[in-house]
DNA sequence: ATGAAATTCCGAAACGTTTCGGATATTTTT
DNA sequence: AAAAATATCCGAAACGTTTCGGAATTTCAT
């Protein structure tokens, strides 16, 4: 293959010539500076990126540390646009991305830091890891930039983007009071990831100001599965058929929820409303269509990009990005009858 | 950053030594490699891939060059699945994944030979690429280990993995022929997949094998697309009111005629049958459920991957390997009244 | 004409590994 | 005790770049 060598030995010069030249530093003759360049391409040179990273100590490539690559995660476009947006982000950039595999038990044997520091990543972005997963301490105390999705853990070299989820589902319980319901439960996911809490925290808030009661044998936990929220549901409104609305940490379980109130013959929106948190692909198509708290995925993995360069850089000074939710109302929502 | 230097030093040794003592050559006394491996853990050494790729002359990362990491490809979860199948097996192999950026106009500067051989790149797995893909040539020509999805292209350093495409849809006019139908249109997809003549392939040999008869204004074109595909089937339709039965090239496609259908007041599936092609999740979903050929898109990716470190060890002979795939009756399909 | 300034080039070190060919010390064989 | 075999280590080159400090040449101002 191709060098940098080869070309000088072809043009009669030396290689910091030609490595100047074709760098495009101003200390070269226009005359040899064009005879490189064709030599270059004639012989089909290709610097090599490897030896540059390791004397300029830069990669320009991204860590990517993705939990949700499974088979499970495919009903859930979640993942798949975030990786889009960062896609996105990266090809305007100029940054390759690197998937880190990183099953279980290949996270025994290697760190958080020596994944990165062996691949040498500028930084990293880091989706869907859970509360109680080691790597997040080694995150937080590495100085390895890195920005969070949906993790709220600042430092000097690591930042986070996420939604206003309090807001999210505060405006779910707004929408429903709207309609006259009182009754109102939530399917919420599990506690290992920080979203849960805070839409919980925004569950409570909304039904306070309405002075709504909340009853904690109401607020059940789906794990943020499909077949969970099916079970627990099923349970809840067995229980207590009086609910009339229900509000779901997430459009998977949602469609959980559906399942469970077929099974008990209740209408949805007719005999229970219900709101979903994502708007996930299916939420559109399924029917009724699932009415829900939309979050711009594709913008959070694109913002995400955005901030790490913006970090790598040092441009960057406000290391936590909020973005906006939106409520889509569609039909498995009504007026209480 | 601690080096293989430091540690030497620390441990009063060569950096020979040292870097045959942490690569677990035998000519290291077992005293020194585990005074050694101490010495990397307490500095917290970890190796540049860099350095070693450098000089080793191969990265152990695979690239990964796919058209459709876009917002449109978010409702079709196979760039996805692939990706995920890919992924699962690198994981288990050791290889790392970078994801070449394609859709930026900036990267498309570069041909397909500097993308990969700046990165040093051991190989390339290729999705999404259209026939008319001047990528695809250098593909061919060059030797660097490539392995296509969807794409029957072969050669020593380059191989495929795909379904039966022909047997696919033939199985599909099977079934439809099976339920009495005889007016069977389809929509196909745009000329540009390979994917697309050989479904074409397959209808008409289904046709044909039950004496059908093959009408050339029934074959449409509704280019992959949900609203493409919608527009044409309206057209057809209107034209055409006799057909009781469409296969379609794709399920969002299919998704298109449910919604083309709606509108001409033809239900689903007892005024019109339809089979669609792939199997995304939103078939399963949407109702009525979608009657499809299911290909294994999870097994694609992951035998792809698969394929290629079989081609970079030269441990694999045949380089082609064909995924089956399966026709999943749901509620789209019934008998002709 | 002369010194100053600008232009254009180059040698060599550095980045952090691996590996070849050999050297030294120790053990085994005869 | 000498020779042979084995165990253990090391020096130096190589991988393909970038970059620092300076050198040689040309142009410019005076």
């Amino acid at each position: 293959m191709a060098t940098i060598k080869d070309i000088a030995k072809l043009a009669g010069v030396s290689v910091t010539t030609v490595s100047r030249a074709l760098n495009g530093y101003s200390d070269v003759n226009a005359n040899t500076r064009q005879k490189i360049e064709q030599i270059a391409k004639e012989i089909e040179y290709s610097p090599n990126a490897l030896a540059r990273s390791l004397v300029m100590k830069k990669t320009k490539t991204i860590g990517l540390l993705v939990s949700g690559l499974s088979r499970e995660g495919s009903k859930d476009n979640i993942v798949f646009d975030v990786l889009t947006g960062i896609n996105e982000y990266c090809g305007e950039m100029d940054y390759d991305l690197v998937l880190f595999n990183t099953n279980s038990s290949k996270q025994k044997e290697k760190t958080y830091t020596q994944l990165c520091r062996e691949r040498r990543v500028d930084g990293v972005i880091v989706q869907g890891i859970k509360k109680d997963d080691p790597y997040l301490i080694e995150i937080f105390e590495s100085d390895i930039p890195c920005v969070l999705i949906d993790v709220p853990l600042e430092n000097e070299t690591t930042g986070y983007v996420t939604t206003d989820n309090v807001d999210g589902t505060f405006r779910a319980v707004q929408h429903l009071s709207g309609l006259g319901h009182i009754n109102i439960a939530m399917v919420n996911g599990h506690d290992q990831a920080f979203v849960s809490q805070e839409r919980l925290r925004g569950f409570e808030l909304g039904m306070q100001k309405r002075n709504l009661p909340i009853r904690r044998e109401w607020i059940v936990n789906g794990e943020y599965t499909e077949l969970k929220a099916e079970q627990v549901t099923l349970e809840l409104l067995t229980a207590f058929p009086e609910i009339t609305a229900i509000v779901s940490a997430s459009d998977l379980m949602a469609l959980g929820v559906m399942r469970a109130a077929r099974q008990l013959n209740r209408k949805i929106p007719d005999d229970l409303s219900l709101v979903g948190y994502d708007d996930i692909t299916l939420a559109a198509y399924v029917s009724p269509a699932l009415t829900t708290i939309a979050q711009d995925t594709f913008r959070m993995g694109f913002t995400a990009a955005d901030l790490l360069v913006g970090i790598l850089q040092g441009t960057e000074t406000n290391r936590v990005k909020i973005i906006d939710n939106e409520l889509k109302v569609r039909q498995t929502t009504t007026k209480i009858n």
